[in-house]
DNA sequence: TTGACATATTCCTATATGGGTATATAAATG
DNA sequence: CATTTATATACCCATATAGGAATATGTCAA
């Protein structure tokens, strides 16, 4: 079997960095396909296949808007990615640890009679 | 050119689903080859190609112990990823953007000066 | 030494990629 | 309609993959 297609999930879509880029590049809000090519100076056609990519997984939307079309990120798309992380916070966020923590800690408090 | 290398990086190399189940299979700590295929059910060769990849981005270590090695999750190699996701938090943490802003406002208040 | 066990490596193949270049589609404009 | 502008698509190619099967390497034990 061959590697999973880039548009199987976020996690592969993410996988190439120029497609970070791109999204990148949409965070501060919608844009044109020619205002990308403008601020990355990549070939037009190399921005267009990778944003075909990213929204065949979700994670842009577009819009037409006269003879252009306008493209937006889906944020929430990549939050399993988020969510997969998160499992593996405790090996750099100590701090999280804490937090978390204080956190159980505080609820056991206040449902003392829970775990009899 | 081909795809980047699955080694390129963490990104790359926890695109595929299963290295990310062999991680996950790792958290709860030090295992050797055959756990992790006793646990996975999965061919032998299978799992040590994949730990292969995972240990040429770093994202495992292995020390040999008699005939056994045993792998060890390096859960920090997966925090660029866990930095680049954060940018796109907001999209669907709106309590934590509420956060985020009491903690600036309170900064703020501390150094009311800072910004003239 | 000879096995038995644990793991890695090699060889194979189908598959999809990303980049480049050229061209197609679509919409506005004169 | 013809032309310009904005974007997508088609085609080509070198490359690396993931999986399967077979085999190699390394290590303990009798």
């Amino acid at each position: 079997m061959a590697r999973a297609p880039t548009t199987l999930d976020p996690f592969n879509a993410v996988a190439e960095p120029k497609r970070r880029l791109v999204l990148e590049t949409l965070c501060g809000g919608e844009l044109a396909v020619n205002d990308i090519v403008g601020r990355l100076g990549w070939p037009q056609p190399m921005i267009s296949k990778h944003l075909a990519v990213l929204k065949e997984v979700g994670l842009v939307n577009m819009r037409r808007h006269g003879r252009q079309r306008l493209y937006r990120v889906e944020g929430k798309k990549l939050k399993p990615i988020h969510d997969w992380i998160k499992a593996f916070e405790r090996f750099w966020d100590h701090q999280l640890d804490r937090i978390k923590e204080r956190a159980q800690r505080r609820a056991a408090e206040k449902a003392p009679d829970k775990n009899p």
